[in-house]
DNA sequence: ACCGCTCATGTGGTCCGACCACTACGGCGG
DNA sequence: CCGCCGTAGTGGTCGGACCACATGAGCGGT
């Protein structure tokens, strides 16, 4: 019957529920200070070494950040923060599941680029342009995949929702796209790529957003059907 | 120019960056046991305590799998167990941020529902109709929650995308759902879900994708604006 | 009085060695 | 041939020691 010590599973996972819990009740606040490592592990009478790996386990979920010779702090909580865990998932799959990925991505991406036609700002439209013409004035592939991704983050943080934009993030992150990329490049998608992504600016600038949804979801299909087919073969 | 050690950051960070990449070049394989935490820990010339951290994070990430007295093994990097992560995201989420991942849910919701209704076999939509007669059969909003869980999901996974299924999965986890629940039912919204899961599966059985897509959005939706309206008092 | 450097203090990071709890497997006895 | 049981090996926990780094107080010079 005693409440204070139930018995769960590994000390540490008890731990890493206790800290969730107490930022899940609000009893630490986005950015504040944790004690130090030695009080918290004596706080729940475990050991250092348990109490370390609940806070690393915490640390790669994004929830905590450590800071060496500083302390431990509660990150800002904010959708990037947590959802940085997203690209492991991406960079992990392969085959089939590399379609499941692009699949949401388009259902995502198009209705992203449909909201930002609608509250895009000027600024922002312009820092879109900014990429576009940069992508298409180089031959580097390696430089144009990262104004590929700028243009498209962009568009996605003009959405207004930020936790879209940090998934759309992790599903673009840099290995998964140039794992994909780099065999879809080779047959010469260049072009068709170019004009896929002025068409995306075209309903932009129009503040279009159907338009703007149908370019994006043909924009991200293509893709999706590339990797189809080579699955297949 | 030592290739073999570069002193990155923290050993434990370059702990993890390596059994992530050993997986990464397919050279541990879904399922497949990990040498000991001893042997790993020698192998890259570090503690036992740190490749011991490094083996949580990633179990905590859904790459990893300690069983007790047996060994280290690496999961089926499936959605689901990538994704369970996920569930952490909704469960620290709160004020505008709920409204903005209730949004995403809208939005994959609604096109897994449209999925479901071109695809779900008989016996996946007996299942459906098992929690819908369920759900409303009884007055325990425990268990009223419960049917309401299992009816989206047998939903979403019939629409074929496990991917998506595990992500809305994380988007519907127990504290999460519980907590909007919680304020969302005190409003007598009883007799308006009835009638809207009513219309989500009048739709499957119709074989309407579009329909059901409207349902699905609209169901949501409703949520996601007493959710809103709540945050606006 | 002010600025800059130094160094003591406290923090997370790493390592070690020991022991505990559990699983798996093989050998012994029925 | 089957089932029990012991043992070896695994992850889980612990305690303590030392290292690397960040911070701020205090000293020195200006």
């Amino acid at each position: 019957m005693d409440e204070t010590a139930p018995p769960k599973g590994t000390v540490t996972q008890r731990a890493i529920d206790s800290i969730k819990a107490l930022i899940g009740e609000g009893r630490l606040e986005p950015g504040q200070r944790l004690p130090t490592e030695r009080d918290l592990a004596a706080q729940l009478g475990i050991s250092r070494s348990s109490m370390r790996e609940a806070i690393r386990a915490l640390t790669v979920l994004g929830v905590l950040e450590a800071r060496h010779g500083s302390g431990i702090y509660v990150t800002q909580l904010e959708a990037g923060d947590l959802l940085e865990t997203f690209g492991v998932v991406a960079d992990l799959s392969r085959g089939p599941r590399l379609v499941e990925l692009l699949e949401v991505r388009r259902i995502l991406e198009s209705t992203a680029t449909a909201l930002a036609a609608a509250r895009i700002t000027p600024d922002q439209l312009a820092e879109v342009e900014k990429h576009l013409t940069a992508m298409n004035a180089t031959d580097d592939p390696e430089e144009i995949l990262a104004h590929d991704l700028a243009f498209h983050r962009e568009i996605a943080a003009a959405a207004g929702n930020d936790t879209m934009a940090a998934i759309l993030e992790g599903l673009s992150s840099r290995t998964f796209r140039a794992r994909v990329w780099r065999g879809y490049q080779e047959e010469g998608a260049f072009t068709r790529t170019r004009r896929e992504h002025a068409a995306i600016h075209r309903a932009l600038v129009a503040r279009d957003p159907e338009a703007a949804r149908a370019a994006a979801a043909s924009h991200v299909g293509e893709v999706e059907e590339w990797l189809r087919s080579q699955l297949g073969a």
